[in-house]
DNA sequence: CCTACATCCTCTAGCGACTAGAGGTGCAAG
DNA sequence: CTTGCACCTCTAGTCGCTAGAGGATGTAGG
């Protein structure tokens, strides 16, 4: 039951300390206990919360969304549809960021292969930009 | 050269309304002349940088980036050095983006298959979020 | 015990690229 | 002439932090 101070918990769990106060502060952390000096001190458990939500900041979850998912963890025993809705949400969302950045892929390779390296009256990067209509993938 | 208002050049564009003014206000567009009652008047040559912006906006150009295109476009003799530059800059973040994306859609379907749709206790969505150790991909 | 220095505290402001809203004016149709 | 939409300016809010000011605390060495 050691506590250990922000700087720390920082480090252990790859937040920064800003970043630790700011979700304290957003309500995401519960508030820690203070030391004497009104310095925070933590506990494992907030250590294991706090690395909770970076792995769910870096699978692209939303601050709101991880919200739901930390209130599902704090209570284990419901069905975890909620949990399942949430993460397949995020998933459909991703498969079509992918899908929307390979068409944006494949016309940024167009322009950079086009451009001959001359003036900019020649150049496809500056000449797709200003006629839409030259894009391969009109989604846009 | 008939001159048009905001709204239309909004709908023809597609760039909303007060886009258009904040685009303005950074000095990625003209100021336009006004009509009598101090409404925006706009020319076609608007109407073309418009799009170009908002299709550059698509590629995902950075507003600044998009500030060098434009005056490239508006000074055609100049070699494209930097359009290219630009251009393939993009494309690297582009190709970087959907690496992540793609190892984290992997992630991401690991956890929906792996939901027995039971209680919380027992679904990957939770677990996997809290515990690190079980991804698949280390690089995050 | 004193000093130096890292770390901590709170608070406010800034980032990018818009978006929303308040409060008011212009304009075209009926 | 009035209705009602589109326009005007201005300020503030969005998201998820990040940076900085200005001060207090904690720790290690001399």
């Amino acid at each position: 039951m050691k506590k250990i101070t922000i700087g720390e918990a920082a480090r252990q769990s790859g937040v920064k300390v800003p970043t630790i106060r700011y979700y304290e502060g957003i309500g995401l952390l519960r508030e820690p206990s203070r030391s004497e000096g009104n310095q925070r001190a933590y506990e494992p458990s907030d250590l294991n919360r706090l690395t909770f939500i970076r792995h769910a900041r870096e699978l692209g979850f939303e601050v709101e969304a991880i919200r739901t998912l930390l209130s599902l963890q704090d209570n284990p025993l419901q069905p975890c549809a909620s949990a399942d809705a949430i993460a397949k949400a995020r998933l459909v969302e991703v498969e079509q960021r992918i899908r929307s950045l390979m068409a944006l892929k494949a016309e940024l390779e167009m322009m950079v292969e086009g451009c001959g390296h001359g003036r900019v009256d020649q150049c496809r990067v500056i000449e797709v930009l200003a006629d839409h209509a030259q894009c391969t993938h009109h989604g846009h």
